[in-house]
DNA sequence: ACGCAACTGTTATATCGTTACATATGAATC
DNA sequence: GATTCATATGTAACGATATAACAGTTGCGT
């Protein structure tokens, strides 16, 4: 196999996080390369902080270090990162946190579920195969056309559980 | 059985929306009563503007009510009302829509699932028997303990694809 | 060089939720 | 009935998240 697994770059598991991310950032360029999208600068700043970690971010942490790096000063330039990196598949929205992570799945289309520690908020993306049976079941039967599944497990990471 | 089915009180199917409501409410002051737990006037409107139809209402929606009726003036008011159906659960936070439902299936304790329509933000609840495989499975593999899952499928319900 | 689309800068505002502290009310106990 | 304590409410101020609107700039194919 040519990329490490998802349980290898697993948020909650030791890791060459430094791979981890390395491979990250490359795979998001190499389909911005693909796809003729443009990786600007303020994009690939806020890309970059996302991977720094597996914590999830709000816009605010993120637009604090864009003004450190003086590549803007108000909200739309984060929220418009944002919404390119999230379009795109680069990065996610946590609906829990209303917060982001830097996706670590290369930019293949694929439907994600979380893990979030409710302590350190970091996250951990797993690939879903498919939604809940009983979802699918209830919206074919009553018409209901499925565009997005949010999938998200709030609880403690093992080091949280240990650390109280 | 002694109460109408999930699919039965689905917000996508026509139904008896009268009676879908008098028993939330009516499951709601039992389980009060049971648990020694006070629908005070302010709680009891909010859970009524509620189940009122199936849409999700926001917060400031809900205080526009609550201030029609004299029963409060300050954001407080309706955020502590919601936490308390929302813990006791009697309503479910959406979280895409930082928005709320009430909650149609008895206060029995239940993993709820949603389908909400993107046009209408009507919300049908349907209930999960269990989180997806891989996100246990990933959690176990982890040591992460999981506390509370949230599904939510965006989409467009029959009605509203049939508008546009 | 020109023209167009995409991107960015800036101001203002909308939307969602909490902190903090004072006051009132319910229900058990004395 | 008075005392007491926990629960609930009133109110002001604030914090956090996100968008609208419009002007200016840049990249790029022609
Ligand atoms: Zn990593
Ligand atoms: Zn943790
Ligand atoms: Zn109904
Ligand atoms: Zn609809």
């Amino acid at each position: 196999m040519n990329h490490a697994s998802a349980f290898d770059m697993d948020a909650f598991r030791p890791h060459d996080h430094g791979r981890c991310r390395r491979a990250a950032r490359a795979a998001a360029e190499r389909e911005c390369q693909a796809r003729g999208l443009r990786l600007t600068p303020a994009r690939a700043f806020v890309l970059d902080a996302l991977l720094e970690s597996h914590r999830a971010m709000t816009a605010y942490e993120l637009l604090d270090r864009l003004r450190e790096a003086g590549l803007g000063k108000q909200p739309p330039i984060v929220y418009r990162a944002l919404d390119f990196l999230v379009a795109n598949g680069f990065a996610h929205r946590v609906e829990r946190l209303g917060a982001f992570v830097g996706c670590v799945h290369g930019a293949d289309d694929h439907r994600a579920a979380f893990l979030v520690c409710r302590s350190c908020r970091q996250v951990a993306e797993a690939v879903l195969e498919a939604p809940p049976a009983a979802l699918t079941a209830q919206a074919e039967a009553t018409g209901f056309a499925v565009e997005r599944v949010t999938v998200e497990a709030e609880g403690l990471c093992e080091r949280c559980r240990a650390d109280a």
